[in-house]
DNA sequence: GTCCCGATTCTA
DNA sequence: AGAATCGGGACT
């Protein structure tokens, strides 16, 4: 049960959104294994949020690699990103689906009892219990609390696809699930 | 200040 | 297929 170094996420984005699959999440007592991904890629990537530069929403993802990016959307919703690559360029991976593991009651609390409790990025938000206000900019190489663990699961085969929901940028298969 | 739309989800 | 629901970013 290890958990990811700072030097895990400062790598191409492609390669980490990869890896990340089979990882195990981890916020406060709730957990599950990262099942689906999606790759941001910096200012030349149109679906990115920082496709036309720096603002104050997409602010953390210039920052240091092992961060959470979460963003609110649709007025109702939140997405939960890694940052990736060197601080100064904007990547990060998306978070679209984790299998629950533990707390699963307390998730099962948080979306009701359901047989998808964290099946999408924004039920995996709410099942995880994380919001912008509670964790945008929260480091996973620091503390135990929020962080992202290797139990050796390895995923047999990946599978890849254009990116799901966004409208520039369709183009680039940057999906990755199992 | 105003307007448009979104890395979604749920219901029908 | 359509609704829900509102903050961010572009633009007047």
């Amino acid at each position: 049960m290890n958990r990811l170094p700072r030097s895990f996420f400062d790598r191409p984005t492609l390669q980490v959104a990869q890896e990340l699959l089979g990882k195990i999440l981890v916020i406060g007592k709730t957990s599950g294994r990262i099942n689906e991904v999606e790759a941001y890629i910096g200012e030349g990537d149109p679906a990115c949020h920082a496709a036309r530069g720096q603002t104050e929403r997409n602010r953390v993802m210039y920052g240091k690699p092992g961060r959470l990016y979460v963003y609110f959307t649709y007025g109702m919703y939140h997405c939960a990103n890694i940052v990736t690559e060197r601080e100064g360029f904007p990547a990060a991976v998306l978070i679209r689906s984790i299998e629950p593991l533990t707390g699963i009651e307390i998730m099962e609390k948080r979306r009701g009892k359901n047989d998808h409790l964290a099946d999408g990025p924004g039920k995996l938000c709410i099942a995880l219990g994380m919001d912008k206000k509670g964790h945008n900019g929260v480091d996973l190489c620091e503390s135990g609390e929020n962080t992202v663990v290797d139990d050796g699961f390895r995923p047999s085969i990946i599978k890849k696809s254009r990116r799901i929901g966004i409208s520039a940028g369709k183009n680039k298969w940057w999906r990755f699930y199992y």
